[in-house]
RNA sequence: GCCGAUGUAGCUCAGUUGGCCAGAGCAGCUGAUUUGUAAUCAGCGGGUCGGGGGUUCGAAUCCCUCCAUCGGCUCCA
């Protein structure tokens, strides 16, 4: 009895193993070299060693093998092509996978290379990564010059050698090699970045005519390419330097078919009717003059009205928030940027100094408001009771931006912050810094920004001679910011050397149209400026004590936030902001009288709008009204003036019916309350 | 600032192998019409063709230069 249990469990020990052996090692696999291949799915699947992604595609389906651009083996981008030796995970990638696509472009960018050296035999290749939208190459011309006129025909030859379906090889070279070969080729670039590379870490790729020095992955071959289009080109300094050469980069994309191509340029198209430019044009809202001058904006009777709105909003929040308005003048004494380091650091750059009668004193148009607040800091005696004060301003500020950085109104010359400066005890930072976060969070709320990013930015380690101020202080700034930040439970990035030359700071980025970032609100911790202003609050302990100082802006500027709010709402503004929030159209001349009427009741209560007492017929100011954005459009004609009523319309929506002046007027005021305390 | 492109009426655009007083639509003005939920009809006015210089018998068109704008690069207190 004993002895048979012991002789059972020992078997049953044995089955045991021998199940596991075969869950893990099937026996195709041992005795064929096999190895089993886990899909998305969970699905596993025995191939035999040394097939490739491709390989397993098509096992699947023949269409999905033509639509596989490459393949992610553990976690890892490789060819679709690579043979795969071992048990792996693999997700095969197609034009629907983010990294399909850039596996597709940093091809189409040694597709574009290879066109590009057929005709210019002696041009040498620097960069040409894959990007969010296609790929570019930096190109050295030598003295050839390049226009856009020249784009086509590279174009059609890349069309030509796509349709060759050359496939793109790997080869694993010595580094000894891969500098003999572009020294060859005398490609002094291709040979700097191989400075940077270890022996045996080096791939060559080469697909028809062209080889170039990369790590990959690329698609199985040209052919996968179907519709081309080199979008521009421009100058671009090699390694992002500006002291260096500056080398020719071509931007293209490329699909995997041609109505990808074709809807991807309808979108462009799309997008730039959303321009802030242009809407700022159609809309009245601003516009610039040559000769007043580049980059400098004027704010046309609605921008202002819009502006001002804005500023109501914010200052009303702020009054919240325990801020208190301050007015500074627009220009300030040289020394006084002596002072706070900014004349040291950019008076070169900026408008230069103004000169008055007397021989010995110079101004500056202020490029910030953070100095002339110091002052009012320091105008008074501060106690720790008193902390923190906030002082706010709209400041206009003038900074000489390079004449090609310029654009519309995000990048201006003279434009107003939504600036304030907060001064406060060093245990108080970190509290203050999260209530600005919390402004800036209801600011986007309600303008219904939900598409940002908020960007940490620190010192760059590797320049430290970029910043002023001690090391202490930077560490304790940017440890505040960072813990602010988690505690608001805020999704951010780092980025490394994006810090201002005073302080970290953090960043709300939001995109633009065309996708471009521009950066909005900003918060900055500082503990340079109070301490060169030797700004100073007497403590709990009768001793002095240096406060720190906060910058903040929640738009940022006016200018910028108006132009992205611009991009974000099309131009249809919320009913709050919009600048006309009704208009009345009368059927015909007839009625105008009883329109005048309307219109200033609604007036009287705060309710925006204007008559359009054009002979006209109804049908044209109604288009005329839905076209230029106005929400409510309110038609009179007999029926209202002998109900004394309107007959209502909303843009985009249609008839809404009529109802009496008083219930227009409160819906409306509903409709306002109802965006901006949403809080 | 650098590379490339563009600049014709208030707006959108046509006109460029150099050649009659530079065109259209919309907007504007005048008149007719008095209109019921996305464009009524007719007439009229409006342009140093971005500025300056040059080539030519003749320049919106070709060349030079300056200015501004657009797409990038660099920069961004």
């Amino acid at each position: 009895m004993n002895f048979e249990s012991e002789f059972y469990r020992e078997l049953q020990k044995q089955l045991l193993m021998c199940l596991v052996t075969v869950q893990s090692l099937s026996l195709r696999q041992i005795f064929e070299n096999m190895i089993e291949i886990t899909l998305p799915d969970g699905s596993i699947r025995s191939y035999e060693s040394g097939s490739s992604a491709l390989d397993v595609a098509r096992s699947i389906s023949e269409g999905l093998a033509r639509n596989v651009l490459a393949a992610k083996i553990n976690g890892k981008v490789v060819d679709a092509v690579l043979p795969i030796q071992e048990n792996s995970s693999l997700q095969l990638l197609t034009w629907n996978d983010e990294e399909g696509k850039s596996t597709l472009w940093h091809s189409s960018a040694h597709l574009m290379a290879e066109a590009i050296q057929y005709y210019y035999p002696n041009a040498k290749f620097a960069i040409g990564p894959p990007i969010a939208n296609g790929f570019y190459y930096d190109i050295d011309f030598g003295d050839e010059n390049i226009t856009e006129a020249d784009l086509q025909k590279i174009e059609e030859y890349m069309k030509v050698l796509a349709r060759q379906k050359n496939t793109f090889e790997r080869k694993e070279i010595s580094k000894s090699d891969a500098i003999a070969y572009f020294e060859q080729r005398q490609d002094p670039y291709k040979l700097e970045l191989l400075q940077d590379l270890a022996d045996g870490e080096i791939t060559f790729y080469t697909q028809g005519d062209f080889t170039d020095l990369c790590r990959g992955p690329h698609i199985p071959n040209t052919g996968f390419i179907k519709a081309i289009k080199l979008m521009s080109i421009a100058g671009a300094y090699w390694r992002g330097d500006e002291k260096n050469k500056q080398l020719t980069r071509i931007y293209g994309i490329t699909f995997t078919n041609n109505q990808e191509l074709a809807d991807y340029l309808q979108r462009l198209e799309e997008a730039k009717k959303r321009d802030h430019r242009r809407l700022g044009k159609e809309l009245g809202l601003f516009t610039f003059s040559q000769t007043v001058g580049q980059g400098l904006p004027l704010w046309l009777p609605r921008g202002a009205a819009l502006r001002e709105r804005l500023e109501n909003f914010l200052k009303a929040a702020q009054r919240k928030a325990g801020y208190e308005q301050v007015i500074t003048p627009h220009i300030g004494n040289k020394e006084l940027y002596i002072c706070s380091g900014h004349y040291a650091k950019y008076g070169a750059d900026s408008f230069q100094p103004i000169k008055t009668p007397d021989a010995n004193e110079e101004f500056l148009l202020k490029p910030m408001n953070c100095p002339h607040h110091c002052e009012i800091y320091k105008s008074s005696p501060r106690s720790y009771r008193d902390l923190p004060v906030r002082f706010a301003e709209f400041g206009t500020v003038y900074r000489y931006e390079q004449s090609g950085e310029l654009h519309g109104l995000t990048r201006v010359r003279g434009f107003t912050q939504d600036d304030a400066h907060i001064f406060c005890t060093p245990d108080q930072v970190k509290g203050e810094f999260q209530k600005v976060i919390d402004l800036v969070l209801y600011i986007f709320k309600t303008l219904d920004f939900t598409d940002f990013k908020a960007q940490i930015s620190l010192r760059d380690p590797e320049n430290p001679e970029k910043y002023i101020g001690s090391d202490e202080n930077w560490e304790k700034a940017e440890r505040a910011i960072i813990e602010a930040t988690a505690e608001k439970n805020l999704n951010t990035v780092v980025e490394y050397g994006e810090a201002a030359f005073y302080g970290p700071k953090l960043d709300f980025m939001v995109k633009d149209a065309l996708g471009r970032e521009w950066q909005l609100g900003t918060i900055q911790v500082d503990y340079n400026l109070p301490e060169r202003f030797e700004l100073e609050y007497v403590g709990a302990d009768n001793e002095k004590h240096r406060p720190v100082m906060i910058h903040r802006a929640p738009f940022g500027s006016m200018e910028r936030f108006v132009a992205v709010l611009l991009e974000h709402c099309a131009g249809d503004f919320p009913l709050w902001l919009a600048t006309e929030q009704f208009a009345i159209l009368p059927i015909s001349e007839k009625y105008n009288d009883y329109a005048e009427k309307v219109r200033q009741v609604l007036n009287n209560s705060d309710i925006r709008g204007f008559v359009d007492d054009r002979n006209e017929k109804i049908g044209k100011k109604i288009r005329e009204a839905e076209l230029s954005k106005i929400p409510f459009m309110l038609i009179v004609g007999e029926q209202e003036v002998d109900k004394e009523q309107v007959s209502v319309r909303r843009r985009g929506e249609g008839d809404l019916g009529s109802m009496s002046i008083s219930d227009f007027a409160k819906l409306m005021k509903q409709l306002v309350d109802s965006e901006i305390n949403n809080d």
